[in-house]
DNA sequence: GACTTACTTGCAACCGAGTTGCAAAATATT
DNA sequence: AATATTTTGCAACTCGGTTGCAAGTAAGTC
């Protein structure tokens, strides 16, 4: 696969096999993933250090972004190219409390919020929890 | 301060300094606090331990619930009345990037949102980062 | 108010997530 | 092929949070 060569070096990122397979596993799988969930689709071929400091580096190259919900971090891919300089970071991330996915919503947008006096909003942060079409 | 010994009784709790001391913690300073805020303002007058269970059952007897955001967890009060069974858990958090402050805007609802077929929705929770009025 | 029971606390030890320093290995460049 | 630079693996460590257990404390009963 070579577009995964490209997104890497579009982020001015040297190819390695561990940023190519972790690339790779958040384009497979779809839904946000765990340091953990990495750590059990590579096996025992990279060591858990690299795979923290891959995600980190993915993070700040805006090839992924960070997912809260109530049990703890994850991360997934983002859809428009984001840079180091600018994140498009508005997300609805719907959390399936069945099967325990999250996935983002990216064709949604968060609907207007009328804030009080003085509170100056940058960004938006929408998790949805309840069940999802394949446990519905 | 009798208030403190009745929310406490009233959620089925023994009254004990430590968990006198965290609740008026809660009620005084109005935003969300985490376990390490909770052990600099009580000083060693408690274990860890302590506060930590403290927490925990606080957050099972609905007395506080969580509060995330992108640097990790934070507690803050139920505005109204949970119970063990029945939580009431529609929030807006707004977290300055000024200060590092979270609070609850308790007023607010969250609009309404569209999801797509198949989706069934439990809760909603919004995270809006951005600058308080006080470091406005 | 003393007595009993059940719950709560403190301590020590532990676990898991994430980080740091450094030498060895791998990538990109000439 | 040779070099400079980045990345990896290992070991050791920090920090947030949990567990088991013995000692201490709150609440109900006589």
């Amino acid at each position: 696969m070579d577009q995964l060569r490209e997104t890497l070096k579009g982020h001015q990122l040297r190819t390695t096999t561990c940023r190519e397979d972790v690339l790779s596993t958040f384009m497979t799988k779809k839904n946000a993933l765990s340091h953990g969930d990495l750590e059990g689709a590579l096996g025992e071929n990279y060591d858990r250090v690299t795979i923290y400091r891959t995600l980190k580096t993915f993070l700040e190259k805006g090839i992924i972004h960070k997912v809260l919900d109530d049990e703890g971090l994850r991360y997934a891919l983002c859809s428009h190219s984001c840079s180091e300089e600018k994140h498009q970071h508005d997300h609805i991330h719907f959390k399936c409390s069945e099967c325990g996915e999250t996935n983002c919503l990216e064709n949604l947008h968060i609907p207007a919020v009328q804030l009080p006096q003085g509170y100056h909003a940058e960004n938006f942060n929408l998790l949805i929890q309840g069940v999802c079409p394949k446990c519905n």
